[in-house]
DNA sequence: CGACGTTTTGAAAACGATTGCAAAGCTACC
DNA sequence: GGTAGCTTTGCAATCGTTTTCAAAACGTCG
């Protein structure tokens, strides 16, 4: 029972009724001056005060939580934090959930498949909500969420799916925004070079590139891959910059993938923008470094931390809320990796 | 009481009693199939772990926790998550607790007066543990976790204090194999560039130089402090390298620091290593980028994270160990920033 | 078949809080 | 002073587990 430490001797753990006793009230007026909106007496305010400051008291958050209805706990179920972006990300979800006093338990789940497990952990802790940024929901699992009353939010993709909210950036309108940008600079021959169809944003970006450039009279020239781990585009760069008839600009589906290319090019003594023109996605702080200063499209991390976390007190407030995919508005940021429109 | 679904019709939270009566046993013997090492006969094992199948039945472990002398939380105070070396901490740690069957919970803490906050909080969730990867670690704070029985480690930083590990790179004898390359380059004129002094890592680093060139005869040219937060050294850099009697190498307190000074450099048309040449600290991801090739020191994020989470069984299994200081070697990497050594 | 050690079992007491309910205190008004 | 109405208070039930303890079941052996 308890830890390694004899209870009496220096006192291990101080419970409410260490605080009750020493202030000669119950253990109910002491939990009712600690929990506010409750009824006490300014007398018994100040006692319960004094006695808690004395011994030390902080009410235990798990006993709380068993009895209440709320533990304070917002699970995230992330498949990296090495990834600025998803850093990023982490911190700002953190900070926003600072604001309404929840804390952050955190999943770090390896592949796809692990989502469930990670999911299941958070929900073994009674975590007043689940925050997805990696991969997509299991059906079962989506289906337990909503019979324990416990919200989803999936970030970054798009489930249309009873009790899961998506919030994403808007990936089509950035890729519009980077397309135009392009043609308008000059370009005709555009390139695409993303992660694979594993990642959802990268894929909508395509799409968005492809609409665009349709909307235009023109197609992407080509369309490759990179392996989403190990490499930021070097490989794929070189085969892209290298084939007879070059792109004269490659859109990227990540900044990353970006920065990869800017170096590729200049490795094989390629102007940028005048021989191949860049833009990236997710305008991650290193853009816009001096050595690269890459046209990029501005996600806007912040804000969907921001709104994540809104939406996620609304479905507590109200549980019976119908899904929502909410889109957060992306900005195009023009650098020195695109040509300067007059 | 409970989650908002009326909890007769939808089954809304299964709990022990309910798999009990399913099997048609007591809730010990429910709680005995589900915790390992207690005895339960083949039989009722079989029929309680059908029945917990059929219910979709998980233990709740806030509930576990609360009778349990252990809740698998262990809290991680940190300063920011958005720099890529904290970040890497971060997911090496919640892989490494991953495999101990423990999870992660964040105090994300702005500022060295947020930590005892941050600190707190853990307390209040029962954490198994505390690991502090952001400033110091109040002595009120600390007394209170050892009267709980609850570890500290204490990561990037010394502080002699019963009940407190600490864990940190070697930072001195990185920067003594940085300053003996340097020298064996031939460059005398070695210039310092870190944080300020609130960094304690940078500072170590800082002195390590010193007496390191101290044994050598001599002694940095210049030292710099960069603001931690806002540029990764560029105003700083340049300043350093526009001076009339320019140093012929900056050694950099973080590899952040040190890509400042790459690009600074390139920005003034200074060759690296001819020139000026740069080492970094860390050996974040970013410095083998082939824009980069920084020669920097190497900080075993992974073997740190190991460490931590070694010391933590440690502590719990052994309460009253002594407390220790344990440094994490560094390694030189040599890459293009500094002169080949013949 | 009875005695005896060894599992296996269930009842009940924790763990540390919150909260419904009814009694008690208080104020104010007639 | 009595009573209505409101606030404050404490008792006891509850949340979902684990775990102690003693009883029950079981297998073995004389």
């Amino acid at each position: 029972m308890g830890r390694a430490l004899p209870q009496n001797s220096c006192m291990g753990r101080i419970t409410i009724r260490d605080v009750a006793k020493a202030a000669g009230v119950s253990t109910s007026a002491v939990s009712r001056v600690f929990t506010d909106g409750a009824s006490a007496s300014a007398a018994t305010r100040a006692r319960v005060n004094a006695a808690a400051k004395a011994l030390g008291y902080r009410p235990n958050a798990l006993a709380r939580a068993l009895v209440g209805e709320r533990t304070n706990l917002v699970a995230l179920v992330i498949g990296q934090a090495r990834n600025v972006f998803d850093s990023l990300f982490l911190e700002a979800l953190a900070d926003a959930l600072a604001k309404h006093g929840q804390n952050l338990l955190i999943s770090l789940v390896h592949g796809e498949s692990a989502v469930d497990e990670g999911m299941m952990s958070a929900l073994d802790y009674q975590a007043d909500a689940v925050v997805v940024a990696a991969g997509t929901v299991p059906l079962a699992t989506s289906e337990r969420c909503l019979r324990l009353g416990v919200p989803i939010i999936l970030c970054g993709r798009v489930l249309e799916r009873e009790g899961v909210d998506c919030i994403l950036g808007d990936n089509r309108d950035g890729a519009r925004q980077a397309a135009e940008l392009l043609v308008r600079g000059g370009c005709r021959r555009i390139a695409y070079l993303g992660r694979g169809p594993t990642a959802y944003s990268d894929s909508e970006r395509e799409d968005g590139l492809r609409e665009a450039l349709a909307h235009l009279g023109l197609a992407p020239v080509a369309t490759a891959t990179v392996d989403p781990d190990n490499d930021h585009g070097f490989a794929a760069a070189t085969t892209l910059l290298s084939a007879p008839q070059r792109p004269d600009a490659i859109f990227c589906g990540t900044d990353l993938i970006a920065l990869g290319v800017l170096e590729t090019a200049r490795a094989l003594g390629l102007r940028v923008p005048e021989d191949v023109a860049v833009v990236g996605f997710d305008n991650v702080p290193m853009s816009a470094w001096p050595s690269f200063r890459l046209t990029t499209v501005d996600f806007p991390i912040a804000t969907t931390a921001e709104t994540v976390v809104e939406r996620i007190q609304a479905r507590l407030a109200e549980p019976n809320l119908p899904a929502i995919v909410r889109r957060i508005p992306t900005r195009l940021v023009a650098r020195a990796t695109t040509r300067r429109i007059p």
